[in-house]
RNA sequence: CGAGCCGGCCGGGCGGCCGCGACGGGCCACGUGCCCGUCGAGGAAGGUCCGGGCUCCACAGGGCAGGGUGGUUGCUAACGGCAACCCGGGGUGACCCGCGGGACAGUGCCACAGAGAACAGACCGCCGGCGGUGACGCCGGUAAGGGUGAAACGGUGGUGUAAGAGACCACCAGCGGCCGGGGCGACCCGGUCGGCUUGGCAAACCCCACCCGGAGCAAGGUCAAGAGGGCGCCGGUCUCCGGCGCCUGCGCAGGCGUUCGAGGGCGGCCCGCCCGAGCCUGCGGGUAGGCCGCACGAGCCCGCCGGUGACGGCGGGCCUAGAUGGAUGGUCGCCACCCGGGGUACGCCGCGGGUACAGAACCCGGCAUACAGGCCGACUCGUCCG
């Protein structure tokens, strides 16, 4: 994700959970005519400067963009993503990160298709 | 051996596995795909406090204003940087510190304390006179002693005096003039004369000397696209609508202007000069992509030579990050260093924890700042031994 207005519009309107040191705003695909037009889901990162320094934001960034890479394929066609980092990731390690991130959006994904089992 | 002082350097290492960004090569199911190889953060990359390169704009001039620097001589592309030296201050010493021009060009300011703080002044004291038996009071002289202060108008000794005082004298310190000597210079050394002595702050205004165009890689260049308009062709239900191609590069409204000059440039203002037909405001709309700049440079390493040194010259070798939501991450093992507690056959063994400050964004030279831990070298002082 690089547009300001998709980041807006995706904390706006987009489901939210949070778990451990991450927020994520999860906004489903929207429905398309043409199956050709819909853009691969698309993740992006907020961190602030209140997590810390230039080098603590640089090295979460990296661990998160590891740990969602991974995941990328999970997610549908045309959905977008943003993770928002709070105060103290750092001291959590790129492990746990990972489970937080996976707890978050098994609520707000998992919320899309409500009463199935996966 | 113990204290200390100065300078230089490093700032984790090796190896698996899964990944990321560039570049080169190969393969095709040509997707901007896969495979292989190479390279991939710092000493401060950071702060953005100075200086320069580079790019665009400007480059008649004059006056005024503005900013910066401040011992000297050098080094350098340049600097507010660095080196050596000078002066002042500190330390036994190695060495360290200094925002180090001018206070007889002018203006201004010196808190508190103190009697008095800059054409000085008299609280205590000392001396004399007068009054009083006396304690003491009044008047005058004085600045040696006491007290206050960061600082009190030279210091010591003498002459002198009622007591005193550069009032006078000798020496010393300091200031100024002259002469001689040394040094490129800042300045130093010596001699002589003078009046006896004239405080500090210029990071207060100010004065003097020297220096200074403006903006910045979102600089700048280039390609593509675009709304609207014009022309041509084709089609249709033919004063209109749609499609294609080419050219231009948006539309509407208002205001000020076209030699009676809007507006712009000459860093700011004034004068003056130059360019000059567009410019300004509001509303609505479009775009907000690619490439170049962009990594061979005041470059890095080694050696020799010149120089006290900063640095320079010559020879040889090397190519060393280029992202653009912005590449270096995750995990495991071994080793190194430090800490904790445990065992020990004093050689060590295994366990747990920790390893800083910090992340390139046009590039270089500096400065100051942050930093776990460690290495190397020169020198000084003290103690002991030979």
């Amino acid at each position: 994700m690089r547009r300001g207005g998709d980041f807006s519009l995706t904390v706006r309107r987009g489901r939210r959970a949070g778990r451990g040191a991450v927020v994520v705003h999860y906004l489903g695909p929207v429905a398309a005519e043409d199956a050709r037009d819909v853009p691969p889901a698309r993740i992006g990162f907020v961190v602030s400067r209140a997590v810390g320094g230039s080098v603590v934001r640089h090295r979460i960034l990296r661990q998160l963009r590891h740990l969602a890479r991974d995941r990328l394929p999970a997610l549908p066609a045309g959905a977008q993503l943003v993770v928002r980092v709070k105060p103290g990731a750092i001291d959590r390690g790129a492990a746990e990160l990972g489970h937080d991130l996976d707890l978050a959006l098994g609520r707000v994904v998992g919320g899309e298709r409500a009463g199935r089992k996966q």
